[in-house]
DNA sequence: TCGGCTTGCTAATGCGCATTAGCTTCGGAG
DNA sequence: CTCCGAAGCTAATGCGCATTAGCAAGCCGA
């Protein structure tokens, strides 16, 4: 396979010019073109005539410096990697790490970092965990988790070994990995501040049957801030919470009667993947013939799903998804040079929206 | 395994493994490492139990190549560069390059790529042209573009150098420079054969004054298919095409109804960034108090823009973005082994639309 | 017995740059 | 006159890898 490529055409370039030959023209060493066109950070004394020489060189060659010559001796890739546990860019939308990226680009770009993006699965969809897929991440200087689904085993060894990497959303299970997520319950609290404030007296609220680290802390603002607002559940003494392992059979108009008869007026659903939760919600108030936020009020802990679009707007709070990706880049900047970072919460912003309201009068 | 490195402490690992510590761990030389993890092209003879340690090796201690080394050293590294000239992700979303990507990051996973997303513009608008900033992408073994706005001087330069570059977007200023595209004007052939199938016999194109490629390409669709399908445009011999400087003030319910008078039954607008003339059509069609399809039909060449998703789905064609996407990631490899790629074209999808039907009887 | 072939591996080199440790000169203080 | 230090520059080295040349055995036929 020696085809020599040395010999191209006549016209083909050969090549950009070097340090060296930059040199040449202006008479001086290479390490002196480095000097010059480095900025001589480290003050060694150079004649301004020298310089001005290889100035002068360096653009009448049209001189550029090789990026990865650079980096090399640098041994810095100026490069943050991005990996996902499904396609970066899935088709469906509503799996989209899209609003995260917009973040996480920003602020890369004015750390003055490039992004490698790294797909976990294999595009055939055969993407049963590629045994070396995590470590190819070390590439970059630094790595940001996105999905829920990281192999615990493979991360951990990156994390052991010293890489830098963050995880998007609360992680707790590996004690050493940095993470940044949304401040679920502070936002929980809020709305039910809000609804406290509005009049109502009594909440409830509909979770799925699951134990997402998003879920829990979504549970718990409720619950924080039911009780800080003054706030109860229904008067029959229930759990002001339920979990709903099939949203759609247990959230029937019927149970939002009852609901009501035991003096909630206020109900509250968790944003999920799919929007079944709010969906189920939306479907049973209608279906015992109510409408928020005259009957009752609605509040969604999260963004509604997007297809839901042309209802009204439920008052909730938004996942400031583009500030957290912004923040997990900065968490990871600051790993990157030794430092550990302060705060992993980013506050979410309070939605007013339409589907809440003072709680009827006849109640 | 063994703690024999002398300056490390045993907790701390500095940085990623080379392939020397690989070599080390397996028994033998960097070369031997390099010859196995490099898929051994040259031919050389190894056993196949060095081979099988070497790959134990590397596995276990999480061996990554550093790109930059191998870019320097053999000019390749598996990376493809994706570099646009505004923010990759910006919030406005009818700018986005997300379906682009789509397709770029399908196609590239399935070649065994990974992407370098360079981060073109700050977001801040802080560093328009950053001189340097094109020259980055040359740590990628070759570079996609996106937007219009390349400096066509620096890119240039990378493609007289023989770096490979794909542009996204047909463009013709730059003779060496690769580039797909949609094909528009098979795609503005196919909608007007549709009209005509349909009855319609007189129509008119209405577009921006502009010269945008795509947008030449799509009034050449236009006529080609206008000809092709024996259609003619109004019965007082004026242009079938109108340049629109204004499209709100001159897209007017009179102007509709004049076309209309001289038999023109079908009227197409071109797709625009902000979908200004397909918003003026519509809006003089409504105040002309007509509809479409019953009274006259409408076609849009492109898609229409996201904040008029309610409106009936326009009868047109779609860009296939992730196709296009995915194209040119296979130009670039093309390019990349020194083959020449072939169509670089791609198709647009037909959209049937609700907005095209028979022509009124009474005309 | 020996040259020639094959098999299996490694030493050495260089990619383009940044960095460090010098090596000259020259002016001035002693 | 020395001697010293600053000014002004360069040789040498290494970053991590791919690649080339070549070395050491083992084997075979003559």
């Amino acid at each position: 396979m020696a085809e020599d490529n040395p010999p191209r055409t006549a016209k083909a370039r050969r090549g950009r010019p070097r340090q060296a030959e930059v040199a040449r023209l202006a008479g001086v060493s290479q390490t002196t073109v480095s000097l010059v066109l480095g900025g001589n950070k480290q003050g060694i004394a150079l004649h301004a005539e020298t310089r001005a020489r290889v100035l002068a060189a360096a653009r009448e060659l049209g001189y550029v410096p090789d990026p990865a010559a650079r980096r090399l001796a640098a041994s810095r890739n100026n490069l943050l990697g991005v990996f996902s546990f499904t396609a970066t860019f899935p088709t469906a939308v509503e799996h989209s790490y899209y609003p995260f990226l917009v973040g996480v680009e920003q602020e890369a770009a004015a750390q003055g970092f490039d992004l490698v993006l790294f797909t976990g699965s294999s595009p055939g969809g055969a993407q049963a965990d590629v045994p070396g897929a995590l470590e190819r991440v070390r590439l970059a200087d630094g790595c940001l988790l996105l999905g829920r689904h990281a192999p615990t085993a493979a991360l951990r060894r990156l994390v052991e070994d010293g890489y830098p990497v963050v995880h998007i959303g609360r992680r707790d299970d590996l004690s050493d990995l940095a993470w940044v997520g949304a401040d679920y319950v502070d936002a929980g609290v809020e709305v039910m501040r809000r609804l406290a404030a509005l009049g109502h007296r009594r909440a409830v609220l509909v979770r799925e049957d699951d134990d997402a680290t998003a879920s829990i802390d979504r549970e718990r603002g409720f619950r924080t801030g039911l009780t800080a607002a003054g706030l109860a559940g229904p008067s029959g003494g229930g759990d002001p919470v339920v979990r709903a392992v099939d949203p759609v059979a247990e959230i029937t108009p019927d149970w939002v009667r009852e609901r009501r008869e035991e003096g909630v007026t206020a109900f509250v659903a968790e944003e999920t993947d799919t929007g079944a939760v709010w969906r189920a919600l939306l479907a049973a108030v209608d279906g015992a013939g109510l409408s928020a936020p005259d009957d009752l009020s609605l509040a969604l802990l999260g963004s509604p799903p997007a297809d839901l679009a042309d209802r009204p707007e439920p008052t909730g709070f938004d996942i400031p998804r583009a500030a957290l990706g912004a923040a997990a880049v900065r968490v990871l900047t600051a790993l990157l040079v030794g430092a550990k970072a302060d705060e992993p919460l980013v506050a979410c912003a309070f939605r007013a929206g339409a589907t809440a309201g003072p709680p009827p009068a006849a109640l």
